[in-house]
DNA sequence: ATGAACCTTCCCATGATGGCAAAGTCAACC
DNA sequence: GGTTGACTTTGCCATCATGGGAAGGTTCAT
């Protein structure tokens, strides 16, 4: 594609052809909302966020209200939620009519899910701090550590 | 392949042709280790465990020192070590010279990972209570959750 | 006009796991 | 001997969120 020119506008300079005021290229979008531009493209591919208009050499185009969609994505990854909570979250946004309960509701089953994983995770550290804990960590071969991964899981009591 | 019949042997029937006493097939490896079929295969495709033997017929052959292994694998991977972790750990496991601080190190680098990613789900976890905890949940749209997510990252102060 | 710094699409990789399909094998039973 | 069911084999595709890179087009300033 090469048509003709016409520039995603961010300085004061009119752009006649368009009213593209204000809007940004992506690399700026990415910037301006702390999503990579490979990921907006993607969540554009995936549909999580709508189509970004294109100027008319192909270039995808940000309005502020795409900005303000970008950041929400964003802040909401940073909170750990995934892509199907995240699209839930941006549809409830867009709901006047929503309840807060619904929100409320996909938060909690969120949380839920970290404190899972936090309990596993710290259940891990717990039992490794343990054994680590036994382990002289010298120039001697012997080690609890390696004697614990290769215990028979019957005999030997894996309970710390 | 469909040459002549010999199967791994886990009953008191005698096999002349090879002595693969004791030997089992992967279901039943699968069983004993509690790593799936699937991923021995694929431990074995990645080279974390040596190939196992055939029978003449193609059939995959575990015996009891390969059990020990995956099973050293499956503890490994339940404490959250990473494949490329357990590799290490299998090659310190094999090495009769060995010094336990290396195994020691290891851990320890992967306690504190641990750690870090503890920190960090619990730093969410601690953000969406807050926002859990103000929000009504009920049929009104009001949603503190949807506006500290469509919140403009500069003004509203994000620090709960 | 040239070059830097953008942008586009497309393909591939990660890590660990699962699923499915088509085909071959084994043991047991009638 | 034939059938049946429970195994096995390989291979390809999917997940989830992200990054890397190639090959080529665009914009803009020097």
């Amino acid at each position: 594609m090469k048509p003709a020119r016409s520039r995603a506008v961010n300085t004061s300079s009119v752009n006649i052809s368009t009213i593209n005021m204000g809007t940004v290229n992506i690399g700026d979008a990415a910037k301006a909302s702390g999503v990579s531009a490979k990921m907006i493209r993607h969540y554009e591919s995936i549909g999580l966020i709508p189509s970004a208009g294109r100027t008319e050499s192909g270039y995808r185009t940000y309005a502020e209200s795409d900005l303000h969609r970008l950041r929400f994505v964003k802040r909401a990854r940073t909170l750990g939620f995934s892509i199907k909570e995240i699209e839930a979250l941006l549809a409830l946004w867009g709901d006047r009519r929503r309840s807060s309960a619904k929100v409320k509701a996909l938060t909690q089953k969120h949380i839920d899910e970290l404190e899972g994983k936090i309990a596993e995770m710290q259940a891990m550290k717990q039992a490794l701090q343990q054994l680590a804990h036994q382990c002289h960590g010298d120039d001697r071969p012997d080690c609890p550590i390696l004697d614990d991964l290769a215990a028979e899981p019957n005999r030997a009591p894996r309970c710390h």
